[in-house]
RNA sequence: GGAGCGGUGGCAGAGCGGACGAAUGCACCGGUCUUGAAAACCGGCGACCCGCAAGGGUCCGGGGGUUCGAAUCCCCCCCGCUCCGCCA
Protein backbone atom coordinates (compact mmCIF):
# COMPACT_ATOMS: atom_id res chain seq x y z
CA UNK A 1 0.00 0.00 0.00
CA UNK A 2 0.75 3.66 -0.20
CA UNK A 3 1.29 5.71 2.22
CA UNK A 4 -2.46 7.35 2.56
CA UNK A 5 -0.58 10.67 4.41
CA UNK A 6 1.33 11.15 1.14
CA UNK A 7 -1.88 10.37 -0.58
CA UNK A 8 -3.13 13.31 1.64
CA UNK A 9 -0.46 16.04 1.27
CA UNK A 10 1.15 14.89 -2.00
CA UNK A 11 -1.96 13.67 -4.06
CA UNK A 12 -0.71 15.64 -7.40
CA UNK A 13 3.13 14.71 -6.94
CA UNK A 14 1.50 10.88 -6.23
CA UNK A 15 -0.84 10.96 -9.20
CA UNK A 16 2.70 12.09 -11.45
CA UNK A 17 4.10 9.22 -9.97
CA UNK A 18 1.71 6.50 -10.89
CA UNK A 19 1.14 7.95 -14.15
CA UNK A 20 4.58 6.86 -15.11
CA UNK A 21 3.46 3.24 -14.43
CA UNK A 22 0.57 3.91 -17.25
CA UNK A 23 -1.66 3.99 -13.83
CA UNK A 24 -4.79 5.98 -14.25
CA UNK A 25 -5.71 8.68 -11.27
CA UNK A 26 -9.41 8.05 -10.61
CA UNK A 27 -8.57 5.27 -7.60
CA UNK A 28 -5.64 7.70 -5.75
CA UNK A 29 -8.16 10.68 -6.12
CA UNK A 30 -10.99 8.95 -4.96
CA UNK A 31 -8.93 7.22 -1.77
CA UNK A 32 -8.06 11.09 -0.98
CA UNK A 33 -11.65 12.02 -1.18
CA UNK A 34 -12.36 9.06 1.29
CA UNK A 35 -10.19 10.00 3.19
CA UNK A 36 -11.43 13.49 3.97
CA UNK A 37 -14.81 12.23 4.50
CA UNK A 38 -13.59 9.06 6.66
CA UNK A 39 -11.52 11.57 9.09
CA UNK A 40 -13.86 13.88 9.39
CA UNK A 41 -16.84 11.36 10.58
CA UNK A 42 -14.03 9.66 12.79
CA UNK A 43 -13.84 12.94 14.44
CA UNK A 44 -16.98 13.57 15.07
CA UNK A 45 -17.49 9.68 16.78
CA UNK A 46 -14.21 10.37 19.19
CA UNK A 47 -15.74 13.39 20.21
CA UNK A 48 -18.94 11.16 20.96
CA UNK A 49 -17.10 8.86 22.70
CA UNK A 50 -15.48 11.37 24.95
CA UNK A 51 -18.28 12.30 26.19
CA UNK A 52 -19.65 8.64 26.45
CA UNK A 53 -16.72 8.37 28.08
CA UNK A 54 -16.94 11.39 31.03
CA UNK A 55 -20.89 10.59 31.61
CA UNK A 56 -20.34 6.98 32.26
CA UNK A 57 -17.18 8.17 34.83
CA UNK A 58 -19.88 10.61 36.54
CA UNK A 59 -22.39 7.43 36.73
CA UNK A 60 -19.99 5.98 38.37
CA UNK A 61 -18.88 8.13 41.25
CA UNK A 62 -22.65 9.54 41.77
CA UNK A 63 -23.70 5.45 42.68
CA UNK A 64 -21.42 5.11 45.19
CA UNK A 65 -22.10 8.76 46.92
CA UNK A 66 -25.42 7.41 46.48
CA UNK A 67 -26.86 10.06 44.10
CA UNK A 68 -29.15 7.60 42.40
CA UNK A 69 -31.69 9.85 40.62
CA UNK A 70 -28.96 11.96 39.05
CA UNK A 71 -26.70 8.93 37.89
CA UNK A 72 -30.37 7.87 36.34
CA UNK A 73 -30.82 11.01 34.40
CA UNK A 74 -26.85 10.85 33.46
CA UNK A 75 -27.35 7.24 32.22
CA UNK A 76 -30.12 7.99 30.10
CA UNK A 77 -28.36 11.39 28.64
CA UNK A 78 -25.30 8.95 27.50
CA UNK A 79 -27.91 6.45 26.20
CA UNK A 80 -29.11 8.91 23.86
CA UNK A 81 -25.24 9.83 22.71
CA UNK A 82 -25.09 5.86 22.08
CA UNK A 83 -27.36 5.88 19.29
CA UNK A 84 -24.91 8.78 17.71
CA UNK A 85 -21.84 6.96 18.42
CA UNK A 86 -23.01 4.25 16.97
CA UNK A 87 -23.58 5.47 13.90
CA UNK A 88 -20.86 7.47 13.13
CA UNK A 89 -18.75 4.45 14.55
CA UNK A 90 -20.82 2.63 11.20
CA UNK A 91 -20.01 4.85 8.83
CA UNK A 92 -16.33 5.54 9.97
CA UNK A 93 -15.88 1.78 9.44
CA UNK A 94 -17.59 1.65 6.29
CA UNK A 95 -15.38 4.35 4.98
CA UNK A 96 -11.75 2.56 6.32
CA UNK A 97 -13.18 -0.17 5.20
CA UNK A 98 -13.78 1.25 1.38
CA UNK A 99 -10.38 2.97 1.58
CA UNK A 100 -8.35 0.29 2.38
CA UNK A 101 -10.33 -2.05 -0.22
CA UNK A 102 -9.00 0.68 -2.53
CA UNK A 103 -5.46 0.92 -1.09
CA UNK A 104 -5.19 -2.50 -1.74
CA UNK A 105 -5.58 -2.08 -5.43
CA UNK A 106 -3.54 1.28 -5.99
CA UNK A 107 0.15 0.09 -7.57
CA UNK A 108 3.56 1.54 -5.94
CA UNK A 109 5.16 4.51 -7.47
CA UNK A 110 8.51 3.85 -9.03
CA UNK A 111 11.89 4.72 -8.25
CA UNK A 112 12.89 8.32 -9.71
CA UNK A 113 15.71 6.82 -11.35
CA UNK A 114 13.08 4.27 -13.23
CA UNK A 115 13.51 4.59 -17.08
CA UNK A 116 10.43 6.24 -18.99
CA UNK A 117 8.47 3.32 -20.73
CA UNK A 118 5.30 1.87 -22.14
CA UNK A 119 6.09 -2.06 -22.08
CA UNK A 120 8.97 -4.20 -22.28
CA UNK A 121 10.12 -3.22 -25.70
CA UNK A 122 11.16 0.02 -23.87
CA UNK A 123 14.01 -1.57 -21.14
CA UNK A 124 16.75 -0.71 -21.30
CA UNK A 125 20.11 -3.21 -21.38
CA UNK A 126 21.96 -2.45 -18.57
CA UNK A 127 24.88 -4.95 -19.33
CA UNK A 128 25.52 -8.48 -21.58
CA UNK A 129 27.95 -11.02 -20.12
CA UNK A 130 29.39 -13.61 -22.53
CA UNK A 131 27.34 -13.55 -25.93
CA UNK A 132 28.08 -13.65 -29.37
CA UNK A 133 25.81 -14.63 -31.48
CA UNK A 134 28.00 -15.84 -34.69
CA UNK A 135 29.83 -18.37 -31.54
CA UNK A 136 27.36 -21.01 -31.70
CA UNK A 137 27.40 -24.26 -33.21
CA UNK A 138 24.64 -25.99 -35.35
CA UNK A 139 24.56 -28.29 -32.51
CA UNK A 140 23.87 -25.66 -30.28
CA UNK A 141 21.08 -24.84 -32.08
CA UNK A 142 18.55 -27.40 -31.17
CA UNK A 143 15.82 -26.58 -28.43
CA UNK A 144 15.76 -28.15 -25.03
CA UNK A 145 12.57 -29.91 -25.68
CA UNK A 146 13.88 -32.01 -28.62
CA UNK A 147 17.24 -32.66 -26.58
CA UNK A 148 15.08 -33.79 -23.57
CA UNK A 149 13.23 -35.93 -25.01
CA UNK A 150 16.03 -37.81 -27.07
CA UNK A 151 17.75 -38.39 -24.19
CA UNK A 152 15.15 -39.24 -22.02
CA UNK A 153 15.52 -36.58 -19.27
CA UNK A 154 12.16 -35.15 -20.24
CA UNK A 155 8.87 -36.48 -20.61
CA UNK A 156 6.23 -33.71 -21.50
CA UNK A 157 3.75 -35.70 -22.95
CA UNK A 158 3.50 -38.45 -19.58
CA UNK A 159 3.46 -35.31 -17.10
CA UNK A 160 0.51 -33.90 -19.34
CA UNK A 161 -1.24 -37.58 -19.08
CA UNK A 162 -0.29 -36.98 -15.52
CA UNK A 163 -1.65 -33.41 -14.89
CA UNK A 164 -2.91 -32.32 -18.19
CA UNK A 165 -1.34 -29.43 -19.82
CA UNK A 166 1.50 -27.00 -19.48
CA UNK A 167 2.84 -29.49 -16.36
CA UNK A 168 6.01 -31.35 -17.42
CA UNK A 169 8.52 -33.99 -16.39
CA UNK A 170 11.93 -34.49 -15.76
CA UNK A 171 13.84 -37.86 -15.31
CA UNK A 172 17.01 -39.59 -15.04
CA UNK A 173 20.14 -36.88 -14.86
CA UNK A 174 17.32 -34.49 -16.10
CA UNK A 175 15.64 -34.77 -12.60
CA UNK A 176 19.07 -34.69 -10.76
CA UNK A 177 20.05 -31.80 -12.38
CA UNK A 178 17.25 -30.03 -11.22
CA UNK A 179 17.69 -30.72 -8.14
CA UNK A 180 21.40 -29.93 -8.20
CA UNK A 181 21.15 -26.64 -9.47
CA UNK A 182 18.63 -25.83 -6.15
CA UNK A 183 21.46 -27.18 -4.12
CA UNK A 184 24.10 -25.57 -5.68
CA UNK A 185 21.88 -22.03 -5.89
CA UNK A 186 21.40 -22.50 -1.82
CA UNK A 187 24.61 -23.05 -0.77
CA UNK A 188 26.42 -21.21 -2.91
CA UNK A 189 24.05 -17.75 -1.30
CA UNK A 190 24.61 -19.18 2.60
CA UNK A 191 27.30 -16.62 3.45
CA UNK A 192 24.75 -14.02 3.79
CA UNK A 193 21.10 -15.70 3.84
CA UNK A 194 19.50 -18.02 6.11
CA UNK A 195 17.95 -20.99 4.88
CA UNK A 196 14.41 -21.45 5.28
CA UNK A 197 12.16 -24.25 4.25
CA UNK A 198 8.34 -22.40 4.60
CA UNK A 199 5.26 -23.55 3.80
CA UNK A 200 3.75 -23.91 0.11
CA UNK A 201 0.30 -23.20 0.81
CA UNK A 202 -1.16 -19.87 2.77
CA UNK A 203 -3.87 -17.86 3.73
CA UNK A 204 -5.60 -15.10 1.66
CA UNK A 205 -4.08 -12.75 4.27
CA UNK A 206 -0.38 -13.86 3.25
CA UNK A 207 -1.51 -13.70 -0.21
CA UNK A 208 -2.59 -10.01 0.72
CA UNK A 209 0.52 -8.83 1.98
CA UNK A 210 2.72 -9.28 -0.99
CA UNK A 211 0.15 -7.44 -3.62
CA UNK A 212 -1.02 -10.61 -5.23
CA UNK A 213 -4.63 -10.53 -3.38
CA UNK A 214 -7.31 -9.10 -4.16
CA UNK A 215 -6.09 -7.89 -7.97
CA UNK A 216 -4.70 -11.18 -9.38
CA UNK A 217 -6.38 -13.92 -7.65
CA UNK A 218 -7.18 -15.20 -11.25
CA UNK A 219 -3.16 -15.90 -11.50
CA UNK A 220 -3.48 -18.10 -8.07
CA UNK A 221 -4.04 -21.78 -7.11
CA UNK A 222 -6.69 -21.36 -4.42
CA UNK A 223 -8.06 -24.09 -2.73
CA UNK A 224 -11.58 -24.00 -1.86
CA UNK A 225 -12.06 -26.39 1.19
CA UNK A 226 -9.39 -25.33 3.17
CA UNK A 227 -9.34 -21.13 1.88
CA UNK A 228 -5.70 -21.87 1.83
CA UNK A 229 -3.55 -21.01 -1.53
CA UNK A 230 -0.69 -22.05 -3.52
CA UNK A 231 2.17 -20.21 -3.53
CA UNK A 232 3.53 -18.40 -7.02
CA UNK A 233 6.97 -18.01 -5.08
CA UNK A 234 8.43 -18.40 -1.94
CA UNK A 235 8.35 -14.35 -1.96
CA UNK A 236 5.24 -14.65 -0.55
CA UNK A 237 5.64 -16.60 2.45
CA UNK A 238 9.37 -15.13 3.01
CA UNK A 239 8.04 -11.67 3.50
CA UNK A 240 5.46 -12.67 5.97
CA UNK A 241 8.23 -14.65 8.20
CA UNK A 242 8.05 -10.89 9.99
CA UNK A 243 4.31 -9.46 9.90
CA UNK A 244 2.68 -7.51 12.55
CA UNK A 245 6.54 -7.53 14.13
CA UNK A 246 9.02 -4.99 14.83
CA UNK A 247 12.80 -5.47 14.27
CA UNK A 248 15.53 -4.43 16.59
CA UNK A 249 17.28 -1.71 13.68
CA UNK A 250 20.54 -2.98 14.80
CA UNK A 251 19.43 -6.43 13.25
CA UNK A 252 18.94 -5.14 9.59
CA UNK A 253 19.28 -5.96 6.91
CA UNK A 254 17.72 -9.90 7.94
CA UNK A 255 18.32 -11.87 4.63
CA UNK A 256 16.25 -15.26 4.03
CA UNK A 257 16.42 -17.59 1.28
CA UNK A 258 14.35 -20.68 0.15
CA UNK A 259 13.75 -23.21 -2.20
CA UNK A 260 10.41 -23.85 -3.08
CA UNK A 261 7.59 -25.41 -5.51
CA UNK A 262 6.05 -22.56 -7.26
CA UNK A 263 2.53 -22.82 -9.26
CA UNK A 264 0.99 -20.67 -11.49
CA UNK A 265 -2.37 -20.74 -13.35
CA UNK A 266 -0.95 -18.58 -16.12
CA UNK A 267 -4.19 -17.66 -16.77
CA UNK A 268 -4.39 -15.73 -19.72
CA UNK A 269 -1.00 -16.92 -21.44
CA UNK A 270 -2.36 -20.15 -23.14
CA UNK A 271 -0.20 -20.55 -26.25
CA UNK A 272 2.32 -18.79 -25.63
CA UNK A 273 5.57 -20.70 -24.99
CA UNK A 274 4.11 -23.90 -24.92
CA UNK A 275 6.66 -26.16 -25.64
CA UNK A 276 9.57 -27.49 -22.92
CA UNK A 277 9.81 -25.31 -20.14
CA UNK A 278 9.45 -22.27 -20.56
CA UNK A 279 5.71 -21.61 -18.91
CA UNK A 280 4.42 -24.34 -16.90
CA UNK A 281 2.18 -24.52 -13.91
CA UNK A 282 4.65 -25.70 -10.99
CA UNK A 283 8.39 -25.03 -11.09
CA UNK A 284 11.41 -25.11 -8.49
CA UNK A 285 12.74 -21.84 -7.69
CA UNK A 286 15.21 -20.65 -5.24
CA UNK A 287 14.60 -16.89 -3.45
CA UNK A 288 16.84 -14.95 -1.86
CA UNK A 289 14.98 -12.00 0.06
CA UNK A 290 15.97 -9.24 2.51
CA UNK A 291 14.10 -6.83 5.00
CA UNK A 292 16.14 -3.32 5.22
CA UNK A 293 16.45 0.06 6.18
CA UNK A 294 15.63 2.60 3.02
CA UNK A 295 19.31 3.55 3.35
CA UNK A 296 20.41 -0.06 3.10
CA UNK A 297 17.87 -0.72 -0.14
CA UNK A 298 19.33 0.25 -3.38
CA UNK A 299 23.05 -1.42 -2.39
CA UNK A 300 20.94 -4.80 -1.38
CA UNK A 301 19.55 -4.38 -4.97
CA UNK A 302 22.88 -4.62 -6.80
CA UNK A 303 24.83 -7.22 -4.52
CA UNK A 304 21.25 -9.75 -5.20
CA UNK A 305 21.44 -8.89 -8.80
CA UNK A 306 25.05 -9.44 -8.56
CA UNK A 307 24.78 -12.50 -7.12
CA UNK A 308 22.39 -13.93 -9.54
CA UNK A 309 24.86 -12.72 -12.78
CA UNK A 310 27.88 -14.40 -11.09
CA UNK A 311 25.67 -17.89 -10.69
CA UNK A 312 24.80 -17.27 -14.73
CA UNK A 313 28.87 -16.96 -15.00
CA UNK A 314 29.35 -19.91 -12.66
CA UNK A 315 27.02 -22.52 -15.16
CA UNK A 316 28.69 -20.77 -18.72
CA UNK A 317 25.15 -19.01 -19.49
CA UNK A 318 25.54 -16.00 -21.99
CA UNK A 319 23.28 -13.67 -20.24
CA UNK A 320 22.12 -9.78 -20.06
CA UNK A 321 20.70 -7.53 -17.50
CA UNK A 322 17.71 -5.35 -18.17
CA UNK A 323 16.05 -2.22 -16.15
CA UNK A 324 12.55 -3.20 -16.35
CA UNK A 325 11.10 0.55 -17.41
CA UNK A 326 8.09 2.45 -16.07
CA UNK A 327 5.05 0.99 -17.99
CA UNK A 328 6.57 -2.54 -17.45
CA UNK A 329 6.96 -2.31 -13.67
CA UNK A 330 4.75 -4.89 -11.89
CA UNK A 331 2.18 -3.79 -9.00
CA UNK A 332 4.19 -3.65 -5.89
CA UNK A 333 7.55 -2.96 -7.78
CA UNK A 334 9.68 0.29 -6.96
CA UNK A 335 12.28 -0.46 -9.09
CA UNK A 336 13.76 -3.94 -10.74
CA UNK A 337 16.09 -5.76 -12.66
CA UNK A 338 15.54 -8.97 -14.54
CA UNK A 339 18.40 -11.45 -15.20
CA UNK A 340 17.73 -12.98 -18.95
CA UNK A 341 19.65 -15.73 -20.12
CA UNK A 342 20.29 -16.81 -23.65
CA UNK A 343 19.14 -19.95 -24.75
CA UNK A 344 20.30 -20.86 -28.37
CA UNK A 345 18.57 -23.73 -29.47
CA UNK A 346 15.04 -21.59 -29.30
CA UNK A 347 17.09 -18.52 -29.90
CA UNK A 348 15.36 -16.57 -27.17
CA UNK A 349 16.53 -14.54 -23.85
CA UNK A 350 14.83 -16.33 -21.07
CA UNK A 351 13.80 -14.32 -17.88
CA UNK A 352 15.54 -16.66 -15.14
CA UNK A 353 15.51 -13.55 -12.40
CA UNK A 354 13.81 -10.77 -11.47
CA UNK A 355 15.07 -8.98 -8.56
CA UNK A 356 13.33 -6.00 -7.01
CA UNK A 357 12.96 -3.35 -4.72
CA UNK A 358 8.97 -2.56 -3.33
CA UNK A 359 10.28 0.31 -0.61
CA UNK A 360 7.57 -0.15 1.89
CA UNK A 361 4.98 -0.69 -0.25
CA UNK A 362 4.62 -4.67 0.77
CA UNK A 363 5.80 -3.65 4.55
CA UNK A 364 3.22 -1.61 4.51
CA UNK A 365 0.87 -4.19 4.07
CA UNK A 366 2.09 -7.01 5.97
CA UNK A 367 2.54 -4.38 9.24
CA UNK A 368 6.72 -5.29 9.08
CA UNK A 369 8.44 -2.46 11.44
CA UNK A 370 11.93 -1.72 12.78
CA UNK A 371 12.74 0.48 15.94
CA UNK A 372 15.55 3.30 14.65
CA UNK A 373 18.27 3.87 17.13
CA UNK A 374 17.67 7.19 17.01
CA UNK A 375 14.27 8.73 17.37
CA UNK A 376 10.99 7.94 19.04
CA UNK A 377 8.61 5.22 17.19
CA UNK A 378 8.89 2.56 14.44
CA UNK A 379 9.39 2.72 11.09
CA UNK A 380 8.10 0.45 8.11
CA UNK A 381 11.03 -1.98 6.63
CA UNK A 382 12.06 -1.84 2.76
CA UNK A 383 11.70 -4.98 1.00
CA UNK A 384 13.99 -6.82 -1.61
CA UNK A 385 13.88 -10.13 -3.51
CA UNK A 386 14.48 -12.06 -6.41
CA UNK A 387 15.22 -15.44 -8.09
CA UNK A 388 18.78 -16.42 -7.01
CA UNK A 389 17.77 -19.44 -9.72
CA UNK A 390 15.10 -20.06 -11.64
CA UNK A 391 15.19 -24.07 -12.27
CA UNK A 392 13.37 -24.88 -15.70
CA UNK A 393 14.66 -21.73 -17.52
CA UNK A 394 18.41 -22.35 -16.44
CA UNK A 395 18.02 -26.06 -17.28
CA UNK A 396 16.89 -25.71 -20.63
CA UNK A 397 19.59 -23.26 -21.40
CA UNK A 398 21.79 -25.50 -20.08
CA UNK A 399 20.76 -28.23 -22.17
CA UNK A 400 20.76 -25.96 -25.03
CA UNK A 401 23.99 -23.85 -24.48
CA UNK A 402 26.16 -27.41 -23.13
CA UNK A 403 25.07 -29.56 -25.93
CA UNK A 404 27.69 -31.57 -27.30
CA UNK A 405 27.96 -32.44 -31.07
CA UNK A 406 27.22 -36.09 -30.37
CA UNK A 407 23.52 -34.82 -28.75
CA UNK A 408 24.81 -35.35 -25.29
CA UNK A 409 24.84 -32.15 -23.07
CA UNK A 410 28.05 -31.56 -20.46
CA UNK A 411 26.72 -30.92 -16.84
CA UNK A 412 28.11 -27.77 -15.60
CA UNK A 413 31.40 -28.75 -13.34
CA UNK A 414 29.76 -26.37 -10.42
CA UNK A 415 27.18 -29.34 -10.28
CA UNK A 416 29.11 -32.25 -9.59
CA UNK A 417 28.92 -32.13 -6.27
CA UNK A 418 25.70 -32.69 -6.36
CA UNK A 419 24.78 -34.99 -9.24
CA UNK A 420 26.15 -38.30 -7.85
CA UNK A 421 28.51 -38.38 -10.37
CA UNK A 422 26.46 -37.55 -13.63
CA UNK A 423 28.63 -35.46 -15.57
CA UNK A 424 27.07 -35.83 -19.17
CA UNK A 425 23.44 -36.13 -19.81
CA UNK A 426 23.31 -38.89 -22.16
CA UNK A 427 20.50 -41.64 -23.39
C1' G B 1 -11.96 -35.25 14.52
C1' G B 2 -13.34 -35.61 20.26
C1' A B 3 -12.41 -33.88 25.49
C1' G B 4 -10.06 -30.51 28.92
C1' C B 5 -7.24 -26.09 29.83
C1' G B 6 -5.49 -21.55 28.09
C1' G B 7 -4.49 -16.79 24.75
C1' U B 8 -3.19 -9.73 28.88
C1' G B 9 2.74 -4.90 27.40
C1' G B 10 9.71 -7.20 24.67
C1' C B 11 9.24 -11.62 28.20
C1' A B 12 6.99 -13.73 32.69
C1' G B 13 2.52 -12.83 35.09
C1' A B 14 -1.72 -10.31 38.23
C1' G B 15 -6.45 -8.33 37.33
C1' C B 16 -12.23 -11.22 36.23
C1' G B 17 -18.18 -4.97 35.48
C1' G B 18 -16.59 1.46 37.17
C1' A B 19 -10.72 4.96 39.81
C1' C B 20 -7.24 -0.36 34.30
C1' G B 21 -3.47 1.13 28.95
C1' A B 22 -3.54 -2.21 32.74
C1' A B 23 -0.17 -4.44 39.45
C1' U B 24 4.48 -6.85 40.07
C1' G B 25 9.11 -8.98 38.39
C1' C B 26 12.68 -9.31 34.47
C1' A B 27 14.60 -6.86 30.21
C1' C B 28 15.61 -1.94 28.27
C1' C B 29 16.99 3.64 28.63
C1' G B 30 18.79 7.88 31.77
C1' G B 31 20.91 9.35 36.56
C1' U B 32 23.45 8.74 41.62
C1' C B 33 27.51 5.94 43.60
C1' U B 34 32.44 3.83 41.47
C1' U B 35 39.25 4.59 38.85
C1' G B 36 35.97 1.51 35.52
C1' A B 37 32.31 -2.24 35.73
C1' A B 38 28.86 -5.04 38.65
C1' A B 39 25.53 -4.52 42.68
C1' A B 40 22.37 -1.06 45.12
C1' C B 41 19.30 3.19 44.82
C1' C B 42 16.37 7.14 42.00
C1' G B 43 13.70 8.19 37.56
C1' G B 44 11.86 6.76 32.79
C1' C B 45 9.94 3.00 29.64
C1' G B 46 3.89 -0.11 24.74
C1' A B 47 1.85 0.30 19.80
C1' C B 48 -1.36 2.51 16.22
C1' C B 49 -4.51 6.59 14.32
C1' C B 50 -6.21 11.99 14.02
C1' G B 51 -4.07 16.90 15.13
C1' C B 52 0.81 22.47 13.74
C1' A B 53 0.10 21.95 18.81
C1' A B 54 -2.66 21.43 23.16
C1' G B 55 -5.06 17.34 23.13
C1' G B 56 -8.27 13.32 21.57
C1' G B 57 -9.33 8.26 20.07
C1' U B 58 -8.27 2.89 19.45
C1' C B 59 -5.85 -1.62 21.08
C1' C B 60 -5.93 -7.10 26.90
C1' G B 61 -6.18 -13.48 20.18
C1' G B 62 -10.32 -11.95 16.13
C1' G B 63 -15.56 -10.79 15.34
C1' G B 64 -20.49 -10.00 17.25
C1' G B 65 -23.68 -9.03 21.70
C1' U B 66 -25.31 -7.33 26.91
C1' U B 67 -24.50 -2.51 29.70
C1' C B 68 -24.62 4.34 31.06
C1' G B 69 -19.75 1.80 31.31
C1' A B 70 -16.32 -4.56 29.32
C1' A B 71 -9.50 -7.01 29.80
C1' U B 72 -13.58 -8.57 33.13
C1' C B 73 -20.37 -11.22 31.46
C1' C B 74 -22.69 -13.97 26.85
C1' C B 75 -22.22 -16.06 21.63
C1' C B 76 -19.24 -17.41 17.26
C1' C B 77 -14.42 -18.04 15.17
C1' C B 78 -9.02 -18.54 15.22
C1' C B 79 -4.58 -20.08 17.59
C1' G B 80 -1.68 -22.77 21.49
C1' C B 81 -1.01 -26.74 25.18
C1' U B 82 -2.42 -31.75 27.32
C1' C B 83 -4.98 -36.40 26.60
C1' C B 84 -7.65 -39.66 23.07
C1' G B 85 -8.43 -41.01 17.87
C1' C B 86 -6.13 -41.01 13.04
C1' C B 87 -1.75 -40.67 10.29
C1' A B 88 3.77 -39.95 6.72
Amino acid sequence: MLDIRRIRNELEAVVAELDRKGVPSDEVRRAHDIDVRQRAVAADRDGVRREIKEISGEVGRMHRDGRVEEAEERRARSRELGDREARLAAEADDLAQQLRALLLRIPNTPHPDVPSGVDERDNPVLRVHGFDPDAYAPHQRVPHWETGEALGILDVERAVKISGSMFTMLRRGGATMSRALCQWALDRNADAFEEVRPPSLVTTETLTNTGQLPKFADDAYHLERDDLWCIPTAEVPLTSIGSGETFRQADLPLRYMAYSPCYRREAGSAGRDTRGLLRTHEFDKVEILAYARPEQAPDLLEEMTGRVESAMVDLGLAHRVIEICGGDLGQSHHRSYDVEVYAPGCDQWLEVSSVSWFSDYQARRAGIRYRPEQGKGTELVHTLNGSALAVPRVWAAIVETHRREDGTVAVPEVLWPYTRGITVLEP
